[in-house]
DNA sequence: TTATATACGGAGGGTTCCTCCGTTTAACAA
DNA sequence: TTGTTAAACGGAGGAACCCTCCGTATATAA
């Protein structure tokens, strides 16, 4: 029942899984208490281990803020289809631009990885920029064939105004201001008519 | 004829002056053909200046980038009250909105600056951040009161959404990209009923 | 010419990044 | 158990950057 094609592949070794494991809890621990900017010496520090071992698992930066927040980044991008069983599409892509914007809000460290990934020049493989690239294409989609918004929007221009938003998120304000802006775009997003309707009630 | 008020002050030394200059044209060839992370060492090294030279002169980074782009920031900000002379407001601030993009896409450097200064503690001075957000308030007064815009639009907000778009100005294709956000983001901005007439040719 | 405020220069301490390589240790076979 | 070996560890150390501090040099004004 060898899952090996060929040669004796040995079985990882228990303490690097272990160290792996300490280095992310840590990561995480310090991104929460010391900032989004702590250094990576600093989290080996005080995960108790050699700055080589951290660069051994996570050969960059953005590796190991994406291994801290997979999670967080499974979430959201699992509340796009969750968001579209329960309300009309337009809706859906609005709700889920807020909530975008709220986990920003307290992991600030997610936008800058976010930023160097979707642009990146390695696009491909699944890592947590395509599955928010999914998620908001999946929006984007539904809502341009249900005529909510029109059929022409590109999804990454709108990741794109997301991320920007989020830029600057240390500034006073910026929570509202970003949430403020969204409800602009998305306006702009809506065919006239659609918008129309809306401003007199509903028809 | 002494401009002093009391005591005797001295005439600012000329060595003190050329040096000033050549740091700021030094700094200028370095950001177009190193780019705008180019260290400060590497600056005063180019000018053949001690590096404490350059901090006497400019404290901070962002000051020296905003000696260097003044000129750009000021016609930046005068093409604001030039566009309104030539068209409705709405326009004006549609294309100044572009102007914006275009200007960034030369100089990368002033996005970060602006980022820093528009939400940073101290608003108050004259600076390049405050001239630009004195043109974008104007174009947006003038628009909310033509009605070309809705009326409580927060010119801040905008400025945010701009330096926003610019962010991550290197990946390919930000440039068309940050072009249709201001397209959608304007058709955001516009009361419905203007959107419906602009929709159907003009009334 | 002299006095002195101004400006210069760069050594040096602190921080972060990242690589490299000698040492240790877990996994496996005999 | 013991030996072999690949995997993982650790941290010294070089490079780059930031910024301060202070002894030295010089332009200005008397």
């Amino acid at each position: 029942m060898n899952v090996e094609a060929k040669g004796q592949a040995r079985k990882p070794r228990a303490d690097g899984q272990r160290n792996r494991e300490r280095l992310v809890e840590t990561a995480k621990a310090a991104f929460a208490d010391v900032g989004p900017d702590v250094s990576l010496d600093e989290i080996a520090r005080r995960a108790g281990l050699g700055i080589g071992t951290l660069y051994r698992h996570f050969p960059t930066r953005d590796a190991i803020v994406e291994a801290v927040y997979r999670r967080e980044v499974d979430e959201l991008a699992g509340a796009a289809t969750r968001l579209l069983a329960s309300r009309p599409a337009g809706e859906a892509l609005h709700h889920w631009m807020r909530l975008f914007v709220d986990y920003i809000a307290t992991k600030k460290v997610i936008a800058s990885a976010l930023g160097s990934m979707v642009g990146g020049a390695s696009e491909l493989y699944a890592s947590s920029g395509a599955r928010i690239i999914q998620a908001i294409s999946l929006l984007v989609d539904r809502a341009g064939a249900a005529g909510d918004i029109r059929p022409d929007v590109n999804p990454k221009d709108l990741l794109r105004a997301l991320i920007g938003f989020t830029y600057g998120a240390d500034n006073v304000g910026w929570r509202p201001s970003a949430l403020r802006l969204i409800d602009i775009l998305m306006d702009g997003l809506k065919p006239a008519e659609v918008r129309a309707a809306a401003d007199q009630g509903q028809d």
